[in-house]
DNA sequence: ATGAAAGCGCTAACAC
DNA sequence: GTGTTAGCGCTTTCAT
């Protein structure tokens, strides 16, 4: 028995060649010898790694576990593993991960990372690698992008505030450079401006970063220079969340004085003081198509990228009410 | 020029045989061709992956990202990259990622995932591939383990609670064959009893899981079934979540009606409603000194098997007072 | 239906 | 100080 016969006993593609029996006692020894095929020697030899590296800015954002368990779900039944990596909104630790991947041999790369303009990504395709965008995309359309439809979510929201007869509405956005955070603020923009309301009863004030630190620094901010606001519409929930806390801390109530508005629907959004009205953003669902695409790209290199929107819904709670009178 | 020669320029340990000058035209011309060694091709050589795997239940549960963070930055500092798996508390999931694991040729595991009798670690053992348990540990000592002092901090809450005046108070304990379960429990029962309340004022009732769900039901059935309760020290902070939830449905208030303690300190403990008064433990440094003692078993096998119970720390917010008179 | 042999990219031991 | 050689564990021709 060589050990190439071995091999074809146990790849299910190549099985098909041997006889029944011949198969058969090499894998009752395999299971006897507890014997695994070492993926890394196999890798080698067929240049592919059957891992996949995903790239998060913030696993603690809540946000981001239920992408990967999408992704997980895609392509752990294909026998791929994920390969995690959390750059902490850092470019140097990005850049570092990143490489750290290539040299991995990784056969594709999950990016949730993306800023409008991406070295990374382009040093990515120099190098021949697939990849895939979920939630943030970039300036061009190179890449295929799984996300959830900004647009319709903040018209939802707007619509839902001024349905309430909300007339001074501020958005709080995200950090400059992400491309959500430029999408929903020009949503709102147009949303606003389609509802009737004048730009300077519709501010938009940008966070440092989508966290709570950042939606409590705008949200102080709105307050200051622009007394006569009644509602908010936060860039995600984290900034909702550091907005409630900044309400709170002016003895400010919500939504009775300041109605606020999240995006996501992340975990716990629901659990907050009050419980967020926000947008409902399918997390599972964006990682499962974004693992899907990936592999697809992996398969067929050449093909075009698609940009895969996902639809939102508004989910209504107790951070929203009428204007106090 | 020889490939060795360009292999011993790269590498820092090597570099030093070489002329200064050779070295630089190495790195110059690695540079420019934008050359990445081969991380698979060299543990191929080397017997040694750099990676390591760490095994997580459940990603979602805010407890577990800031573990990894931990993790993350002790090994990467040493060119390791972590290979992180969510096993969703299924124990088939669990054994797949942990062949995929040891195919991958892992140079250790770090388990978040333990029960009480674990038989992948028995397989772990047999294999010989290092492994520190974070978190939750084993029925044996045979593990490293790192941990928060589950003890300590059930003591103290506790105490906190007898001293508000409570004198009769349930434990929601989390799931059976998790060893953070059994501990909690444990130590709950000394404590009361120190404290001098009777068994019967002190019911402890198991959770399904370290869920919302988990804890929702065992409030509901220490609601029905010892309904002189005034107090409850939940598991952990998904059990209190759950018990809250559990309160409110039934109108009860926390903390005037009833009072919670959570444990953990997870992230948004203190934006629930009402801010969880919960036991800290420092998540972090957890993943951070697992990581350390893993590094240091790969480096020497034979070392025992240390463990390592970090200080937890009561943190009164206002999920608790004393009970109505 | 199976065996033989080559080679993936790298490194360590041994020459020189 | 640098070149030579062998081989890590696997897959894949090609030959039988």
């Amino acid at each position: 028995m060589h050990r190439s016969t071995a091999a074809r006993a146990l790849n299910p593609t190549t099985s098909g060649l041997l006889t029944r029996e011949t198969v058969a006692r090499v894998v009752e020894a395999a299971q006897r010898l507890q014997y695994t095929p070492n993926t890394i020697a196999r890798g080698l030899r067929t240049n592919r790694s059957s891992t996949i590296g995903v790239l998060i800015p913030d696993l603690t954002n809540p946000l981001f576990p239920p992408i990967l368990r999408g992704v997980e779900e895609a392509i752990m039944p294909l026998g791929y593993t994920a390969l995690i990596v959390n750059t902490d909104n850092d470019p140097e630790r990005e850049t570092a991960n990143f490489h750290a991947l290539l040299a991995r041999q990784v056969d594709g790369l999950i990016v949730a990372t993306a800023r409008q303009h991406d070295p990374m990504l382009d040093e990515a395709t120099r190098r021949g690698v697939a990849v895939v965008l979920v939630n943030r995309g970039t300036g061009s359309r190179q890449f295929p992008l799984v996300a959830g439809d900004d647009r319709e979510g903040v018209r939802d929201a707007v619509a839902h505030l001024v349905g309430l007869g909300h007339r001074c509405i501020a958005h709080l956005a995200g950090p400059s450079g992400v491309s959500t955070a430029t999408v929903r603020a020009s949503a709102f923009r147009e949303a606003v401006a389609e509802h009737g309301l004048a730009p300077e009863a519709a501010p938009v004030v940008g966070s440092h970063g989508y966290t709570e630190q950042g939606g409590a620094d705008s949200m102080r901010q709105v307050l200051d220079r622009h007394p006569g606001t009644t509602a908010v519409l936060a860039g995600n929930d984290l900034i909702a969340l550091g907005a409630l806390r900044a309400l709170q801390a002016r003895e400010l109530r919500c939504p009775q004085d300041v109605s606020v508005v999240g995006f996501n629907d992340m975990r716990f959004a629901d659990a907050l003081s009050p419980a967020l009205t926000t947008v409902r953003v399918p997390h599972r669902l964006l990682g499962f198509e974004a693992a899907r695409l990936l592999l697809e790209r992996i398969g067929t290199p050449g093909a075009p990228a698609k940009t895969l929107l996902l639809p939102c819904e508004l989910v209504v709670r107790k951070s929203t009410a009428p204007p106090a009178a």
